[in-house]
DNA sequence: TAAAAACCCTAAAGTTACTTCAGGGTCAAG
DNA sequence: CTTGACCCTGAAGTAACTTTAGGGTTTTTA
């Protein structure tokens, strides 16, 4: 048995995740002690190592309640296991393409103004003001997240 | 003068968001007709190209800001925006770095299963379920978003 | 000319996956 | 017995919108 303390060390995210991911339904409601404390069994730890893992894979939470819910029936063929993996895989690779694409953009961008000029006759303000579309205008990513992310999820 | 559908159409974002940008103060007020709808002008087109053409190029609207107060100081020198541009690439890169990183395990994680057998044989949720950490604790893209943004700015 | 379609308005709530906050119990150590 | 570490709940905040609800106006079509 842990306390929610524990297990957020052994899983190395913050308790408030933990309770976050009961909410969500991902973790199942532990036994409550009669101080209202919760306690865990082991079968809460791997199921919240299988969360985290998840998300350090960069999965949605809806993700791994598909996920979740394949497992929870070990009878059934888990060719749906690797298609969502497969699908995951090509997310994360248009994003990567995505990116690189802006990369060389912002670069290129970046070489106009190699010098200290004043505001007015920066070519990067003058290149980002024009009516060509810049950068990808990303049809694709609408399932991958982009450059500004929430906080990161140490412990 | 443009309608603010007019605006979005040659701007390519929805209506919705134009207003969303005013409101944040990145697009300035711009004239009400008597029957309070907004119209606008050319400076107001050119500044929501540069917006969007920002918003192409990954950055946040903080940092569109930033870039903003620098254009409306045309005196000063430009090496902020030049700082500015520099960061944000090296974020990009950082991203894709650990997207990289990310596929990789992904794709391994995948070769664990070539052949459909039944969800508790699975090595795919095997190896999901282990206590070893999983691709990128992600310690460095505090700045950058991952894989699931929202909903695409198409128009 | 009247009704339907298209366009405009506001304010508020929903989205994701949490984090932070406010306010308050519980427990072990000194 | 009090200080600090730990636990609880519910609500609000985050980013950058999108969606919904509810309601005007203008243009098009029948």
């Amino acid at each position: 048995m842990h306390s929610i303390g524990q297990l957020a060390k052994r899983v190395e995210c913050p308790v408030e995740t933990l309770r976050y991911w009961e909410k969500e339904g991902l973790l199942p409601t532990p036994y409550r002690g009669e101080n209202n404390y919760r306690w865990y069994q082991d079968s809460h730890l791997e199921r919240a190592l299988f969360i985290r893992n998840c998300r350090n894979l960069d999965m949605s939470l809806a993700e791994i309640r598909q996920l979740l819910s394949y497992k929870d029936q070990p009878d059934i063929r888990c060719d749906q296991v690797n298609r969502l993996l497969d699908e995951h895989i090509s997310h994360v690779t248009e994003r990567i393409a995505s990116l690189t694409l802006l990369k060389d953009t912002l670069e290129s961008l970046r070489q106009r103004c190699v010098t200290e000029k004043n505001m007015d006759a920066c070519e990067i303000l003058v290149g980002l003001s024009c009516d060509q579309a810049q950068g990808t205008t990303d049809k694709c990513s609408s399932h991958l997240r982009g450059a500004h992310p929430g906080s990161s999820r140490s412990i």
